[in-house]
DNA sequence: GCATCTTCTCAGGAAGTTCTAAAGTGAGCC
DNA sequence: GGCTCACTTTAGAACTTCCTGAGAAGATGC
């Protein structure tokens, strides 16, 4: 479980060769928390560290130089704004990403989002914050490489990431929040099976207690929406999961 | 039965020179299920130590350096999770396989196919095992060998493990999950008899308790399915097995 | 604060899979 | 040639998995 593993875990995309590795501070008193999202970007490739206070993160920050905070709002001491304007006050110049409560407020998420700055409330579901951290480091200017685009296609299917539209054959599609996630990730793997657990693991709230049904009903509504138009892109691989893919490639 | 007959078990792809073994702790209190997965695993060329409570597994691990866990969900003290969870604290940077029964909540469940982990339900089949097994390796970056490369091929016929698709001569075959793990391992061992009980007893879960007979059924549906084209591959040898092979010489 | 959208559960039915049992085939032996 | 036994094939019952619609509950937006 090494960070060089990135390039690997991207099967859509064309293969770019080695890049840079990007740095990434999670900063969250909870421990369970900081733990999935640490496991969760160490294998998306982010080279990662993690603090469990204010003070910490400064400390770690100073020597760590990441690229991006991933800053939970509420710390059992400094709260994150306070760390976040610490650390521009150093000058230490990094896209921050705050984790809020859902019933934080509104006006004071807002203004802290300026920059590029960006917020996911908690719960938040991987992929939702994976996505997130890479807009943002698209934004704040560090990331040069063709894997984060903010289009994503597969065949005539066509995802945007900034303007969260999805066409297929050139129509705009419509679709819920969760689809849109569960499209993203079924795109991301192209090609590859995923099964259920899997998609209920990256797609889902970490606090979601269902189960793994419910990845059937929410494919049956993305197959209403974009496969209507022909041939049916989502498969079912019985058994084992879901896959997207092209038919008759002979 | 020892660890050094990794490279002749493995006549479907090009025999590579030495290769680093892979070390595997396997950890489960019930001594038939960690001697069962022990052999296997020692026969198909890895290194294996075994614990049977998570105090022991930690000890083993600290000293072993295992590249991969296989670890029970259910110990007599720490459950596995703890076990992973107090291992990576440590720094030890090691894939896990959990292995959980049938009926384990989802939300237990849950989380475990990120950052390359994955899990398997008892009671599984050993093929299965050591498949998951290896694509845990391959996506914690542990492997890096051609002997673990997601496709498995024998003359015309193709095998790949990402997509689950099957090709004879290109031409895509739809197999239900057992065929699926029964031609994969004809494939994996091309060329040489295996019999019906090894068959039975490497891709039949462990608690299968018919008779062998059922291999005959599934060979008939495999043949049906992918022997149509000609040559026939699949070839019976009486009274010892069914061999995988190609007509020409011999 | 009402209407709409979204999420999630559940249940019935469709489809696919597994396994048994029994009848059919043919290889090899005497 | 005919007998035997191992293997092959088929049919179908039991089971599992998946799909979908309906509706409750919750969230969101106007």
């Amino acid at each position: 479980m090494n960070s060089t593993v990135l390039v690997k875990k991207e099967p859509s995309m064309t293969t770019t060769n080695e890049v840079k590795v990007q740095k990434v501070l999670v900063v969250d008193d909870e421990k369970s928390i900081s733990e999935l999202i640490t496991t969760s970007l160490r294998f998306v490739g982010f080279e990662v560290r993690t603090a469990a206070s204010g003070a910490e993160a400064l400390r770690v920050a100073e020597e760590f130089k990441p690229h991006a905070l991933i800053l939970d709002v509420m710390l059992p001491d400094l709260d994150g704004f306070e760390v976040c304007k610490k650390l521009r006050a150093d000058g230490q110049d990094v896209g921050v990403l705050f984790l809020t409560a859902k019933d934080t407020t509104e006006d004071k998420i807002k203004g802290l989002t300026l920059g590029g700055d960006d917020y996911v409330t908690k719960p938040f579901s991987l992929e939702e914050l994976v996505a997130r951290l890479r807009a943002l480091l698209r934004r704040t200017g560090v990331i040069e490489t063709s894997i984060n685009e903010e289009l994503i296609s597969f065949a005539d299917l066509e995802l945007n990431e900034a303007t969260h539209e999805v066409r297929r054959a050139g129509v705009l599609i419509d679709l819920s929040p969760t689809e849109f996630i569960l499209l993203r990730y079924l795109m991301i793997n192209a090609d590859r099976v995923v099964s259920k657990s899997q998609i209920l693991d990256h797609v889902w709230q970490y606090d979601f207690r269902g189960d793994a049904g419910i990845v059937e009903t929410y494919i049956s509504y993305l197959r209403k929406k974009i496969d209507q138009i022909e041939p049916p892109l989502i498969h079912t691989v019985r058994g084992v999961g879901y896959r997207l893919r092209l038919p008759a490639k002979n």
